[in-house]
DNA sequence: CAGTGGTCTAGACCACCAG
DNA sequence: TGGTGGTCTAGACCACTGC
């Protein structure tokens, strides 16, 4: 009658999300049946519950079993967005990407190390500072700590040559992870390796990981202040 | 032969998530295809296919045509994070919360809001200044202007009772919105509001949206140092 | 061109839960 | 207990792309 041209699960999630958009249903409102909507739109029942089930995921609608499908409360819930690897970060812009390492030392973990991964404080890890460089300048300083115990390779890792993070992506699967952002005055030391002024406010990126219960690996990246991360909803 | 239960998306999706951490297929590595993995599970293409686009989903593995599905190199790519409401965050610790409206005005937007949204420099909005407070302690400092334009009546809701994002939110539907995070120090003003120091390294959320090409608000969210937002990979 | 993933169909059975 | 969403099946055709 009114379709244009395929019955494709993107055509009629959009037409949905227009309906919602333009008012036809308002929040809260009860959306006709998947049934009764696949025989308007003429589809397959199948073809609307997964357009549904994807305006479900991306927090449009609320589903619930019998009482039926309603148009979200608070459409604004959930994003996701994507996490910034350095490398391409950088490169994307147009920069160049150099990587520095400035400490590597066998030591027993700092309290936030044992609190953030659950580690015991006389269990030795790897302590890695290292810098993030873009077209000479300083772009992210980086501070982390790995479980020899879970990753003894590390001791013998190439780290001269090839960032912490790339050779932990590439030779440790891991099951589980946090991460988590926060903003933070820089102390001297962070200052000065950032080269800007003591108390200026970092943006600061924590990320742990894990396998299976066994703690691999948990660091903090340092960004200046006017770093921005950014995703669309 | 070896299966167990039944063969739902979700065991097949954790089992092939477990062959991956196991180290059964390394990073890079090609996995079977979706008929042979389908054969050997003893299920159908579709379920098998359902499966693997969750973990192409979630970052996992990279699917193309023709050349099969890898799994990725870079495993940490996405997040899916709960953006926070603001009563719902405080209410869920147990707080009280409270609301104060501090400014209301009609004025034409300064620079950042014309960038952030798009809009005329000589089009007045409803610029709005209000504090989220928990406890009877500053919680977080809003900044807000919202276009008369789109939003007409704006100019007589209640907003002294009910918070402008609860308001917005039931009543102005979006198809559009961005949402970015960073630090900056707090100015004088924003230190007195949220009662710390000037200098400090504040949170800084900010929101804007649209609805088919047309501005409707936009916003800047102060949080005082020490406040984190968390996500699980 | 042939093999891979992408997706729609039609039908079926199940799980949940408001009435 | 009946109606709703949740999901699996078997089959089909299409779209893309490396060979």
């Amino acid at each position: 009658m009114k379709s244009t041209k395929t019955n494709s699960q993107q055509n009629i999630q959009n037409d949905l999300l227009r309906r919602i958009h333009s008012g036809e249903w308002r929040p809260g409102a009860l959306i006709p049946t998947e049934v009764s909507l696949a025989q308007e739109i003429g589809c397959a029942r199948t073809t609307v519950n997964r357009a549904l089930q994807k305006l479900a995921d991306d927090g449009h609608v609320v589903r619930k079993r019998r009482s039926g499908t309603r148009v979200a409360l608070s459409p604004v819930r959930k994003a996701t967005m994507e996490i910034p690897i350095v490398r391409d970060e950088i490169e994307s812009k147009g920069g160049t990407y150099k990587f520095m390492l400035l400490l590597s030392e066998k030591k027993k973990p700092p309290l936030w190390v044992q609190v953030r991964l659950g580690v015991p404080d006389d269990q030795e890890m790897v302590h890695l500072q290292s810098l993030h460089i873009s077209d000479n300048h300083p772009y992210m300083f980086e501070d982390r700590w790995v479980s020899i115990k879970a990753v003894p390779e590390i001791t013998s890792a190439p780290l001269g040559k090839i960032s912490p993070n790339e050779w932990l992506v590439r030779e440790v699967p891991y099951s589980r992870g946090e991460i988590s952002f926060s903003s933070c005055s820089a102390d001297e030391t962070v200052a000065n390796i950032m080269e800007t002024t003591p108390g200026s406010a970092m943006f600061l990126v924590e990320r742990s990981t894990w396998i299976y219960q066994m703690p691999i690996t948990t660091l903090k990246m340092y960004y200046p202040e006017g770093f921005r991360l950014i995703t669309k909803l």
